[in-house]
DNA sequence: TTCACTGCAAATGCTTTGCAGCGCC
DNA sequence: GGCGCTGCAAAGCATTTGCAGTGAA
């Protein structure tokens, strides 16, 4: 269980060390990026918003970025479920989730209310701090549904 | 989007597929020593172990029985912070989600038949079915709440 | 006997790192 | 003008996969 920079919230003193971080435009393309989407995204998945924009940053430096803002941080950084490192702006402005059709794809935005109360006391129960959450729903969209059913 | 056997419960039918489960050695061995760690391992962890114990396991095998045991719903499969999969023996043989800490990877397993609830309800709102989800909440243990308090 | 399982090693894909040049401060 | 930052490409590492031999049923 080795745990160095990883993931999350290391509230550590900003500005502490010696290292001053520079404003540059690769940095500020990314930041810009993160501000955009509400949702995580995987370094490789930013790197191609990226290119698409023009701004492009090599991906090499996309993951210094990334690693650097969370150790400041600034953003969120957890691993999805293929092991991808993932990061969101701290800011959590308009927290939602997804219901997800696993066979078109298609998304939908959906609040939960309950779900976040719930895990914020489960949290609580078991002396957890700093809490964050994950919550994904699969299934199929009725148009899908309908598809399979007839055929 | 590749969501199939990665973090948490699928609940899928036992022994629906036709492919039978041979029993072999390496298979016991790998299943003994699950039964005996109460914690997460990583698969390579586990490789070691067994090679500790003389009954060598190749670590390709281990990684083809660990994924097996998952996608069975034998043991719970999820990432720890480095990215890395890992396995424990169900203790709570029915559905259920973590509580995991982000700096030392310690796990609670927890109920939510709150959010059970809520998912099913959101996903017929929305005309989904065949409906799955998943949950995890992420946070800092009491220990580690200490510790970083602490300094 | 049959065919799933195993082991080996090469392949894959995300992430990190060394090094030289560039640009922010 | 100094030094941190960037880009490139190669290295590093966990994980996956092809193939042929082995053993469980």
């Amino acid at each position: 269980m080795s745990q160095d920079a990883t993931a999350g919230h290391s509230p550590r003193p900003a500005a502490a060390a010696g290292k001053e971080q520079r404003v540059t435009k690769q940095r500020l393309a990314v930041s810009a990026v993160l501000d955009e989407l509400p949702d995580f995204v995987s370094t490789q998945e930013l790197h191609r918003i990226l290119q698409d924009r023009g701004t492009s940053v090599s991906l090499a430096t996309s993951y210094r970025i990334l690693q650097s803002l969370a150790d400041d941080g600034l953003v969120d950084a957890l691993r999805n479920a293929d092991g991808e490192a993932v990061y969101r702006r701290c800011a959590a402005t308009g927290h939602h989730h997804h219901l997800l059709c696993r066979n078109c794809g298609k998304a939908v935005e959906v609040e939960a209310p309950a779900v976040e109360a719930w895990a914020a006391r489960t949290a609580k129960e078991h002396g957890y701090t700093a809490v964050e959450h994950t919550v994904e729903i699969y299934g199929l969209c009725p148009e899908c549904t309908a598809r399979q059913a007839g055929g």
